[in-house]
DNA sequence: AAGCGGTCCTGTGTGC
DNA sequence: TGCACACAGGACCGCT
C-alpha cells in the first residue's frame, strides 16, 4: 500500500530515469484507469510530451510534463509505477505503457485495479477532488505543532481514523498511523480532542520520525510495493506493531494487539499505548 | 454534518 | 486435495 514514503522514493527513482525524456506513444489496457480525459484524448495529449520534474503531493505523484501538462497518478493498493528496458518481461497486470524516446518504457500495474491516472493542464489540477482536498503535507512550514494541537481539539474523532483522513493530514496509510501511533505512545482509539498538548507534541514528532523513517529506508513492502526501478524497501524490517499481532513489544514485551477500527486492521501495544 | 458502511478488485490464506 | 469464502484496504459515495 503506498503511501507517502513509498511514493517519495518512486518520485526520486523515476525522477532520476525519465526526467527529460519524451513520450513516443502510450499504451491502454484498461480503459477505466485512465480518469481524465478520454482514452484517446489521453494518449493524443501525451505523444511528444517531455517529462520535466516529478512531485509528490500525499499519495499522489505528479508528473510535469511539457505544454503546462500534469500526469497525476494515485496507486491506491498495489498499484506500481516501473521504469523498464522495452525488452523487459511484461508483468501481469500491466495497464498503460509510455514508450520514452530513449527505447526504454514506463510501465503501470496494478492487480487490484484501484489505482487511477489522469493528465489534465497545470491550471485545472482542481478539478481532481482527492488532490484539491488533501490536507495539510506532513513535511510543509506550515505543519506545526501549533497547527496540528489545534486541528485535533477542532474534531472528536477517534484517533487512527483521522490520521487516516487525507483531508486532515496528507500522505499517512494503514501502516504508517500504527507506526506512529506507537511512536507516540498514544492509543489509537483515543478522541482527538480529548489529547493533551504534550500528547500532540509527541504526535507531532511521531509524525515527521516515522515517514522520516520509511523513507531512509525506501519504503515499506509487505507485498507488492517496488520504487520507480523494481526494488523493495526495507522498512517492513523496522516495523513496531503493523502486522505483527501476538509478537512481542520491542519496548516492554507485551503482546501486540489487533483491532478493527472504521474497517481497518489496527496493530498497537496495550501497555505502551494505554489510555 | 460527522461518521459509518458499501463499493471497487484480485490474490492469498484458512477451514472444512 | 479441492473448493468456498473471508479478508486485505484507499478513496469515494450515499445514507443517517
Amino acid at each position: 500500500m503506498p503511501e507517502l514514503p513509498e511514493v517519495e522514493t518512486i518520485k526520486r527513482t523515476l525522477e532520476a530515469r525519465i526526467k527529460g525524456l519524451s513520450v513516443v506513444s502510450a499504451e491502454i489496457f484498461l480503459p477505466k484507469l485512465i480518469r481524465m480525459p478520454g482514452v484517446e484524448e489521453f494518449k493524443a495529449l501525451l505523444t511528444g510530451r517531455k517529462f520535466l520534474s516529478l512531485e509528490r503531493r500525499g499519495k499522489y505523484l505528479l508528473l510535469r510534463l511539457s505544454h503546462g501538462l500534469v500526469m497525476v497518478i494515485h496507486l491506491r493498493m498495489t498499484g506500481r509505477l516501473v521504469y523498464l528496458p522495452a525488452s523487459a518481461d511484461m508483468a501481469p497486470h500491466t495497464h498503460l505503457i509510455i514508450n520514452l524516446d530513449d527505447g526504454c518504457q514506463m510501465r503501470y500495474s496494478d492487480i487490484r485495479r484501484f489505482g487511477t491516472v489522469s493528465l489534465v493542464p497545470a491550471s485545472e489540477l482542481d478539478k481532481l477532488s482527492g488532490l484539491r482536498s488533501l490536507g495539510k503535507e506532513p513535511f510543509d512550514r506550515e505543519f506545526t505543532r501549533g497547527y496540528l494541537l489545534k486541528q485535533l481539539h477542532s474534531h472528536r474523532v477517534i484517533l487512527k481514523t483521522l490520521l487516516l483522513d487525507q483531508s486532515f493530514i496528507a500522505g499517512l496509510g494503514n501502516i504508517y498511523a500504527d507506526e506512529v501511533l506507537f511512536r507516540a505512545r498514544i492509543h489509537p482509539q483515543q478522541r482527538s480532542n480529548m489529547l493533551t498538548q504534550r500528547q500532540s507534541a509527541r504526535l507531532f514528532h511521531a509524525i515527521r520520525e516515522v515517514l522520516t523513517e520509511g523513507i531512509e529506508n525506501r519504503g515499506t513492502t509487505l507485498r507488492d510495493y517496488v520504487d520507480g526501478e523494481g526494488m523493495a524497501g526495507n522498512y517492513q524490517n523496522l516495523l513496531k506493531v503493523h502486522n505483527r499481532e501476538n509478537q512481542p513489544c520491542s519496548v516492554c514485551s507485551t503482546n501486540i494487539v489487533r483491532l478493527r477500527i472504521s474497517g481497518r486492521s489496527t496493530y498497537f501495544c496495550p501497555y505502551c499505548q494505554r489510555m
